[in-house]
DNA sequence: GCTTGACTCATACGGTCGTATGATCATATT
DNA sequence: AATATGATCATACGACCGTATGAGTCAAGC
């Protein structure tokens, strides 16, 4: 039982260093004074430290993909059936709030992306392609190929939530303020529902 | 002359590790080894690993900052003027590809973005706040928030290509060949401006 | 021809890193 | 009571890090 305790903390700790100081920055050392623990914790319960940064991913991005795929196969017409996806992802995002300097480090380039990550945006890209060709077929959503549709969808909970710590500071705290975080998920909804929909014929 | 080829060679070849590696990841040894300059050649001709940092930074920020507040300012409409930027921006990530990794690196939370980013931030929304409100006032851009607006324009091409790297092996190196590239161009173009034009009354 | 200044170089310093090693402890099984 | 097992512990190892130091090089100016 302290066993797992102890790992359930290492997790805990490495989950909120990865975030804030990326894989690098996070030191072994770091983790576990945090979580008081041995050095050698991280190498006894997960192998090493690379395999303890691939459980925290996969920790923090499964559930993601769950609901995503979830709201994806809800009820309702394809574009509202994106519009929750939207709304799941928003509310994912806020609940938890280290999940974008998580992911953010893993896109370095020159890496490979890890497993976990890969895993969790193969579901989520195949879940949503595949409403949005739905919704083309039955003429609500604009022509086009569903991947850069989808892509273009996601760009707005994504992006948003990454330039979140960024823009705070370039607009005063601004987006902090949680009626205007509520006024920015309506802003994206807008946003990607005007921009699936078809447009209108100009005369 | 040989001291400012030195210079010049350390500065690109930071610019490629930095924009590879992250901060920490490129170490000054691999940056001097690889641009075949001494051990202490960083220190003396920039005073440090950090300013060097900053001096690549906004070497690559900079040109990209003029052109956008150029572009924004052009002539045309509105909407055709936001248009000229998103293709400016495209144009841009495309020339320089490492950019992406560069500045993906700076974002991450806990740390303070770096002096050029801010600012090379700090003109572009400003520049392009300043024109979407100039379309709302004579209707061709839908109400809002002219930060939330301007933050999902440049969602497109800078979620583009950011996720250029990871998208490609997600998709098999699709999104590398050259004329869907343009499409994706296109498709971005499509969007952002379905995205800002007013919604269509609905009977 | 000598000096001055900008530059390059080899080397040293104190730190931090991830992991390996073997001892020690607590607890459950025989 | 003795032992086996899983967990925790202190410590050591080799590697790499950014920066400082001081000596060496070499062309331009007097």
């Amino acid at each position: 039982m302290t066993s797992s305790s102890t790992r359930a903390r290492l997790l805990a700790e490495a989950r909120r260093l990865f975030a804030q100081a990326g894989y690098d920055g996070a030191s072994v050392r770091r983790i576990t004074a945090r979580a008081g623990a041995n050095l050698g914790a991280v190498t006894y319960h997960f192998g090493g430290k690379q395999r303890l940064y691939h459980e925290v991913l996969a920790a923090a991005l499964a559930p993601l993909a769950e609901r995503v795929v979830r709201a994806a196969a809800g009820p309702g017409d394809p574009l509202s059936r994106l519009g929750a996806v939207m709304r799941v992802y928003f509310a994912y995002l806020d609940e938890q709030r280290d999940l974008p300097g998580l992911i953010l480090q893993t896109l370095a380039p020159g890496r490979s992306l890890p497993p976990p990550v890969r895993a969790a945006f193969g579901r989520i890209l195949a879940a949503l392609t595949g409403v949005i060709e739905e919704g083309q077929r039955v003429g609500s959503i604009v022509n086009g190929r569903p991947l850069f549709l989808t892509l273009s969808l996601l760009a707005q909970p994504i992006y948003f939530s990454l330039a979140r710590s960024g823009l705070s500071k370039l607009t005063d705290g601004l987006t902090d303020r949680p009626e205007v975080a509520a006024e920015l998920v309506e802003h994206a909804l807008g946003f990607a529902r005007r921009g699936l929909s078809p447009a209108p014929e100009v005369p």
